[in-house]
DNA sequence: ACCTCCAGTTGCATCGAACGCAATGAGTGT
DNA sequence: ACACTCATTGCGTTCGATGCAACTGGAGGT
């Protein structure tokens, strides 16, 4: 289509790998030195490309500040749908894809249960984070510090028996969700509902969303909810990776 | 020297302020439609840019592995993180690590307070020479002559009251750096930030990279932010040794 | 159901930008 | 001083990129 662009796209793809001199380059994209010379010009004068020295070009400053600008723009909503609805359909249950705003959670996507009962929820609501499962995924994302002081702040209404309450008991919940990689709600948020979520990380490594999957307890105890755990897990890193994630990359 | 690799990268610098359709990119390019769709695919080939829908296009994946790639790249990062941790653990302030791109700094990595990141937002940022602490750090360390030749080719904004504005009251500052082994912003650069600032040496003795220590001058006067002085160099004498330089060797 | 508007898409002929080649220049080691 | 490596430049040719205009397909209105 635009062979020249594309030639100077592969030459990025193969400075990813390393510093090049010029040869190395012009041999990877199956283009004469000179070719490459005046493909590599360009991306220099846009700051593609940077040259330490004489002899060797590397990846430049530009894709710092465009990767910042294009993790603005990331959408995880978009990202997270398809395995949002994968998800419903193998488990049967409700599926949600929650962010945090402030000291609350918002749903920001919802897969209705394909089974008769339904949770009542809708896109947009926001939840407690100490009684959710979201939550304390979210809360896990957050630099210790932080998650430290909202904790401190947040008030813990019960609302049920089982509610956690208390910033002490909702950091040490918090920090076996870092352990395990994935967080429980046993009927603390209401009564009937269990759930387990996991997170959605972006490329910087910060949890940006939470997905969980809520079963009414009348039609899945407590250790059968667990099995789902590992799928959950699965389709999280795959939306993390969609957004550009890589694991310790 | 290669106008559709330079029209492409157009493009996605068009597409750092947000997602566009295709109208809007081919008039900013300034090419016509079918031009930029063509360019634009080549760009989504390479998961440069993305379609979330039939009439955006946006930032793509791409750029997220490029930029954690140029990252690595940069060993100095490599060599100083563990510093850089540490001095933002001991200070609790903002550390900065920057490098010198032409004529103006690139912070390529930051520890806030006691957290470590690895891509975080400043990172990717420019700033100017002149007024900056990493600045006239990394001017103390090229040789004289090109310092000259490029302290009287940039510009100099005022961009607060007390900015060093002149090749010659540079040129004097940087002396001063040379001969204390670190460098000071007292609100040259933002009014309501002090920095100071150390640089970090590789095995030819070359200044490759400056370390500062950024704090708003409500937490702390000056006097008290020149008490750290003495660790932040030390910090990058560690570091510098870590990249193989040998003091007198 | 039809039309209109809008935005993306495609076929095509023309033209110039990008290409490879070969010669030159700059720097390094012997 | 010489050979060697690698970046750089000038040039003629050609192929790929371009702009145009017509087409498509969906959204929204009448």
């Amino acid at each position: 289509m635009s062979q020249s662009l594309q030639r100077g796209l592969a030459l990025l793809n193969t400075l990813a790998e390393g510093p090049r001199n010029l040869d190395q380059l012009a041999e990877a994209a199956g283009v004469h030195k000179s070719t490459a010379m005046r493909l590599l010009r360009s991306l220099e004068s846009a700051r593609f490309v940077n040259r330490p020295d004489a002899h060797h070009y590397r990846l430049g400053s530009a894709l710092f500040e465009l990767a910042n600008c294009a993790l603005d723009g990331i959408d995880v909503r978009a990202a997270a749908r398809g395995k949002l609805r994968e998800l419903g359909e193998r488990t049967g249950h409700t599926v949600h894809l929650a962010v945090r705003e402030e000291d609350r959670a918002v749903y920001v996507d919802k897969v209705d249960s394909s089974r008769s009962v339904r949770m009542y929820s809708r896109v947009g609501a926001r939840a407690p984070l100490h009684c959710t499962a979201v939550g304390k995924v979210l809360l896990s994302g957050m630099p210790e510090q932080d998650r430290r002081e909202l904790a401190a702040r947040l008030e813990y209404p019960a609302l049920t028996e089982r509610t956690v309450t208390g910033a002490e008991s909702l950091l040490a919940e918090v920090d076996r969700v870092l352990a395990e990689g994935c967080a429980f709600d046993r009927g603390e948020h209401e009564d009937f509902v269990h759930c387990v979520a996991a997170g959605v990380r972006d490329p910087r490594g910060a949890v940006v969303a939470a997905v969980s999957v809520s079963v009414p307890k009348v039609l899945l105890d407590f250790d059968e909810l667990l099995g789902w755990s590992g799928e959950l897990k699965e389709a999280c890193a795959h939306i993390s990776a969609e957004l550009g994630w890589q694991p310790h990359g």
